[in-house]
DNA sequence: TATTGTTATACTCTATAACTATA
DNA sequence: TATAGTTATAGAGTATAACAATA
């Protein structure tokens, strides 16, 4: 469909229909874009859940490492630890996870999965793959496998800190 | 430093020194802990210009593509349209952008740079660059290229446009 | 009728600071 | 005193719907 829009006529880039001057090769930007993608798709595949942005990453990361604590959570998700309490009391009121004091330093929450919570996740699961799946199906095996890696790379660096693994495990 | 954390000893991957588990691949997990530090950088090399996120996108999108319509913007920004208004009605305030009814259509409104925000963008634009440079800057030239042009692909792939450029351009 | 843009509203996300309890 | 977690609050980001103006 032509547009009526008073943009001078001119090649074509961006969804809008125009030229991306600087911001071409910007990372905010970029990341901008390709988030609100993949949101998107993580509505479409795990919105029946109920399970808002941080909770569902939060999930995951406390079924690969039962009895984390919150703390931990907030430093792997760069997420205030206000914003965690807040995250956390709605899942335990849920009986989705255990928030229990620590036996060796009692100012730490352990963070388990309870059987209700375990049941859940086993079909989070599922929905989180095949979300991520959709997503980068569009790009190719080893270009998948890049993008990650870079990603990896830029987070554990300015993170300073090991996202990325040291050991790069291959995996599909 | 030893942590206290109840979390059980085993290699650690993430900032919290935790296993990703399921999102080690996961795009939204990576984009969101990516775009924590682009954020936190932008903030650094452009908070003085008081430009909440998305004006200063816009900023360069309108100097890139005088006369954009707002309709056109919220396309390539993927935000709403009554954002759009909010956040241009600011800088229209501000004296930064000139919002004026299309001549041939008077329902689109033809954004363009005032003289001062023409005089803004300049320095906006040395920012942003050096910006976007401390954050790329820990990855080799050619990954800096793979990663935006894997982010450009997934984008235009999604969005059902040509965000990426067929024809490949190099730039540095 | 369809589309651009505006307004109002609500909900989520994020940031900050003061507070507690444990160490 | 330092750290983990809590509470309260404010600000920014996002989504929705009703509306006016224009086509």
């Amino acid at each position: 469909m032509p547009r009526h829009s008073p943009t001078p006529p001119s090649p074509s880039r961006l969804p809008g229909g125009l030229q991306p001057g600087i911001l071409e090769d910007n990372i905010s930007y970029l990341t901008r874009v390709v988030r609100s993608v993949a949101q998107q798709s993580a509505g479409d595949h795990l919105g029946k859940f109920e399970l808002l942005g941080g909770q569902l990453t939060a999930l995951a990361l406390i079924a690969a490492n039962e009895g984390v604590s919150q703390n931990d959570l907030t430093q792997a998700m760069q997420m205030k630890k206000s914003q965690m309490t807040v995250l956390v009391q709605d899942l335990v009121v849920r009986e989705i996870i255990d928030r229990t004091p620590s036996a060796t330093d009692r100012r730490y929450n352990a963070l388990t999965l309870t059987p209700k919570g375990g049941r859940l996740w086993k079909r989070v699961r599922e929905g989180l793959a095949s979300h991520s799946e959709s997503v980068l199906s569009v790009l190719e095996l080893d270009e998948r496998r890049q993008l990650v890696r870079l990603l990896q790379k830029l987070a554990a660096a300015h993170l300073g800190d090991a996202l990325a693994a040291p050991g790069e495990d291959e995996r599909d």
